[in-house]
DNA sequence: CGCAATTAAATTGTGTAAAATTAAATTGAG
DNA sequence: CTCAATTTAATTTTACACAATTTAATTGCG
């Protein structure tokens, strides 16, 4: 490509992937406000609904996150009496957060959601699941050169 | 897919899209601390690179993003000199935002980042032009999803 | 063992995003 | 022409992200 052409907009990856993430988030967003959470939240809810309780290192493991921004997350899905924290007895420095009953009923209703989501965003399954997969390789190999 | 499997995190599609895009915001930090830009300030630059001048609401339909996001944006760029703002004379509802010539000169530096970041990414040319051209698709078919 | 290095969270500060509100200018139906 | 409706930006509020710092607990080298 001619670096004139490189430089504009729209031939930047990062920005169809930003405008992407964020219509995605768009059309995710009518469903959470029915939960009355935060996409982010949502994304912290999917973890404990896998393991009803990890420490919040294995949180941010998971998420790509650090406790800069889960700590809040989490004190606020507290404050909601979806979770509660308390201290590793085995290990004082680590957090373990869990589910309450409420939190774990919660996925319920939070079930139905991706079928929604499919549905509404008028991809088949099978473009669902191949564009996943390319997403999700995409994501390894850009990873892999962020350690490089 | 089961539900159960669907409800997972690595199952979703906004999950998957959220990280990549972090990711690759990570990609181009080390790059846009060389030129003091953040990446929404580098997008801002860009459109800015390619018109000299336009409307507020212009850069927000190239960006998808409003005037709460991008007002607070352009006053740092125009702390730092990069950019100045006067009303339209023809609509004074409308402002004006145009490059000083140091912003212009910021231009120079600038184009070699999409070439960098092909590099460091690791992505062929042809990987790279495919994925943009599917991500560009995608877009246009959920920002469709979300008017209708 | 003793203490320096490491690890886990929380906190602080900066910069977006997005919704809601406000204010000012312009438009257009009657 | 006139005023209600619309348009454009800015502001306010809430909630992330992320870097940097702080604090407390744990590890492990000498």
């Amino acid at each position: 490509m001619e670096k004139d052409e490189a430089i504009k907009l729209n031939n930047q990856l990062c920005f169809s992937i930003y405008s992407l993430s964020r219509e995605i988030n768009k059309l995710y967003r009518p469903f959470l406000e029915e939960l009355n959470l935060t996409y982010t939240q949502y994304l912290v809810m999917l973890v404990l609904w896998e393991k009803d309780s990890c420490t919040m290192k294995e949180l941010g493991d998971s998420l790509f996150l650090d406790s800069g921004t889960l700590s809040p997350v989490l004190k606020r899905l507290t404050k909601r009496a979806l979770t509660y924290r308390k201290r590793d007895p085995d290990d004082e420095r680590r957090v373990l957060i869990s589910l309450t009953e409420e939190g774990k009923q919660l996925k319920e209703t939070a079930a139905e959601i991706p079928g929604k989501l499919i549905n509404k965003s008028g991809l088949s399954e099978e473009e669902f699941s191949k564009t996943l997969f390319d997403f999700t390789n995409l994501l390894q190999q850009i990873q892999q050169a962020n350690t490089e």
